[in-house]
DNA sequence: AAGATTACCTGAAGGC
DNA sequence: TGCCTTCAGGTAATCT
């Protein structure tokens, strides 16, 4: 599951090898990939340079310009051309990527031509989507989702989740209040704060939430240097999987011991969510 | 108004 | 070549 660290990840790469490039196809398997439709996304974007890669919580937006100065004896409007955008969401089980040895197989949903350069959208789920939007608005196309975990200030994530009552668990993985956490790096994050993930926030003084702000923030830089975390589907943009798997502590771990203490890690289902624990390092207030 | 539930999907896992 | 149910999870839409 695609989450901050694995989507920076794949925005990285995304920018290393195809900066600049030009788009010249697309090979629809999966019309609903595309939104609103196949057609509109060639007609805009086909013949236009990637111009930008920004990563936004979850969500990638590819910026594309066509190149400008053409010369249709265009006097004084030699403006640039306006840009588009495509914003991409992996959801659960996308997977972008360039890999020569990549034989198509049933899942393969998209295949982008960068000047002969095949890069592959497949996705198990069909849950993904890359979606056209006019001019460059990024975040703006997405304003119920709250800004970036890693760029949110302390004193702005307090304000927006000190009156929530809903257990810990359900607020961190609520895009609206911080974008990027999801649930593997929620478990972690309180297993590391020591914060049972019921506990609304009421229960916790300013200094335990700090301590939750700081432990998201560490976690989640933790497993970007890592390449993200591959527990089933992940793969980075080269098709290799992340390495921040073996560094889980509780998320997956259910009925193992506990690094810390030796307990069993417990599961509870929590706003229709596994949440991973260990009863006695997160202790229920 | 915020919290809870369902739809979207497929494949793995478990029960019988 | 077993069939059926449940579960996994991010987000939008819908319901309470």
């Amino acid at each position: 599951m695609p989450e901050l660290p694995e989507v920076e990840n794949v925005a990285l790469s995304l920018r290393d090898a195809l900066l600049g490039k030009r788009l010249d196809g697309i090979t629809v398997r999966w019309a609903k990939t595309l939104r609103p439709s196949p057609r509109k996304v060639r007609r805009r974007l086909c013949g236009t340079r990637l111009e930008a890669v920004d990563r936004h919580g979850k969500y990638i937006f590819l910026t594309f310009r066509a190149p400008s100065g053409a010369p249709q004896g265009a006097t004084a409007s030699a403006q640039e051309r306006p840009p588009a955008q495509l914003m991409l969401h992996l959801r659960m089980t996308g997977q972008i990527f360039v890999n020569p040895a990549y034989k198509p197989d049933k899942h393969l949903r998209l295949i982008f031509d960068f000047e002969g350069q095949p890069v592959y959208y497949r996705d198990l789920r069909k849950f993904g989507f890359f979606t056209l939007l006019e001019g460059a608005p990024g975040r703006e196309a997405i304003a119920h989702v709250g800004p970036d975990m890693l760029e949110i200030t302390a004193a702005d994530w307090l304000e927006r989740i000190a009156h929530r009552r809903a257990p810990l668990k359900s607020l961190l993985l609520d895009q609206g209040i911080a974008a990027g956490l999801g649930n593997i790096y929620v478990d972690e994050t309180l297993f590391r704060a020591r914060i049972h993930p019921l506990t609304p926030p009421a229960m916790l003084d300013e200094e335990g939430l700090r301590r939750i702000y700081r432990d998201a923030r560490h976690v989640l830089r933790a497993a970007v240097k890592d390449g993200g975390t591959t527990y089933q589907d992940f793969l980075n943009f080269h098709g290799k999987p992340g390495n921040f798997r073996t560094k889980l502590r509780v998320y997956g771990r259910t009925g193992e011991t506990c690094f810390t203490c030796r307990t069993p890690i417990e599961r509870l289902k929590i706003g229709g969510r596994s949440a991973h624990f260990c009863p006695r390092c997160q202790v229920a207030l």
